[in-house]
DNA sequence: TCTGGGGTCCTAGGACCC
DNA sequence: TCTGGGGTCCTAGGACCC
């Protein structure tokens, strides 16, 4: 019945059930069955809770002080970034040994098109099985899959198939299907976009679908009003485009820190500063990009947050230029004992580096830091990233 | 001890150019 | 001494996604 129904559903969701945590458990049997989490720090957040996690109310992207309160039993793991990217990569590959159409979309999941398999399978139901069997008996982990006519749909069917299951949306069924659904499941729509239509009254998909669209153009803005009531009727311009998830060039590179404790300390925020932006422009080297734009992101306290950009003249990969025009940027804040939470650097406008020719300033010194920058970068690749670093790092470790 | 860290896209106003 | 209109860049903020 699955199998007929599939047929004019070439669009599979397929998304790991709890990736990151049933990777880490399957390496750690004496954990199963116990909640568990993979997150930490002092103030982070839950990434990914195991199922058992979940029994409690755990829910990712809780904060760990929550998690613990809803379940004093918690175990917390810290995420292994490099082991999650490996089994995600075989996954994606055995994906591939089926189709092509591969659209990657994070480590836990992609968007397969399996128009171009059908002659090796007999629907795009029995694609779902198979893979899901083959990643199951490969990775010893289980995802869930939603089939159907367009992303959106295969995307909340995917939702609906967890955990370990196949949700199918044939063509007929779409309207059953979406307009029972709560608003906040639709893509695009979050906390605030939610809270917006629910004021409205709009609580289900069906409730969008009803509405006039001149009264969704007036709530919610034209764009994100069209956008919904087609999504809301099933409609869906997207298709899968074939992307690893790492053949395109980023546009922005950048890296944030939540301090262990808020800082009113212009030291303190300055050493973090600098750190981060060494931290953004070794990954820029690494990328073989420059870029003109620096933000600088300040949280307060009350986690209020700001940003202040500048633009540079020419594009720069170079840790002292970031950090200066990042701290010039910090200095025209004029803070005086605000406590700060949060600071981060990001580099926008970016451009491969072979595109990048240095104006020479007249009497300037331009050259020394690029070329101080590159034996950072050797000392690092074989010594690893404590080895070097300006010497107002240092004065972290003792801390 | 509420609320991470990596991103993308959109909006809106002002500057500036033609 | 009247005030258009389009296009692009820059800046700031906000929403959203994984």
């Amino acid at each position: 019945m699955l199998e007929r129904a599939s047929r004019d559903c070439p669009v599979l969701h397929v998304d790991m059930d709890a990736f990151y945590a049933s990777v880490m458990l399957r390496d750690r049997p004496d954990l199963a069955g116990v909640p568990v989490v993979i997150g930490g720090g002092q103030r982070g957040v839950v990434l990914s809770p195991s199922y058992a996690a979940r029994a409690y109310g755990v829910r990712s992207a809780m904060p760990m002080t929550r998690a613990r309160r809803l379940c004093p039993g918690l175990v917390v793991v810290s995420p292994d970034y490099d082991q999650f990217s490996a089994v995600s990569s075989s996954v994606m590959e055995t994906f591939r040994q089926v189709t092509p159409q591969v659209q990657v979309i994070s480590l836990d999941e992609a968007f397969l098109d399996v128009r171009g398999s059908l002659r090796r399978f007999s629907s795009p139901y029995a694609v779902a099985e198979h893979l899901r069997a083959r990643i199951h008996d490969e990775q010893r982990i289980t995802c869930s899959v939603g089939v159907a006519g367009t992303v959106g749909l295969a995307k909340l069917a995917s939702r609906r198939a967890k955990p370990d299951g196949v949700v199918v949306v044939p063509p007929e069924e779409v309207t059953t299907f979406l307009h029972p659904l709560g608003v906040e499941e639709l893509w695009g729509v979050g906390e605030k976009t939610a809270a917006m239509l629910h004021r409205l009254g709009l609580m289900t998909i069906g409730d969008i679908a009803h509405t006039p669209l001149p009264t969704l153009h007036r709530a919610i803005g034209v764009a994100m009003g069209t956008q919904l009531h087609e999504l809301a009727w099933g409609i869906d311009g997207r298709t899968v485009v074939p992307r690893r998830g790492d053949d395109e060039p980023d546009k922005s590179i950048g890296a944030d820190e939540t301090f262990g404790r808020d800082s009113d300390d212009h030291e303190v925020i300055l050493r973090e500063v600098l750190r981060l932006s060494g931290k953004v422009a070794g990954r820029m080297r690494t990328a073989q990009v420059c870029g003109r734009t620096v933000t600088l992101k300040v949280r307060f306290a009350d986690f209020t947050t700001i940003t202040r950009s500048r633009t540079m003249a020419e594009a720069t990969d170079v840790t002292r230029e970031i950090y200066q025009t990042a701290a010039d940027l910090y200095a025209a804040l004029g803070l005086q004992r605000a406590r700060i939470r949060l600071v981060g650097v990001r580099v926008e406008g970016l451009m491969p580096r072979t595109r990048v020719q240095r104006q020479l300033v007249l009497g300037g010194r331009e050259h020394g830091w690029q070329e101080a920058d590159q034996a950072v970068d050797r000392a690092v690749l074989r010594y690893g990233d404590r080895a070097v670093r300006p010497a107002t790092l240092l004065r972290g470790d003792r801390a």
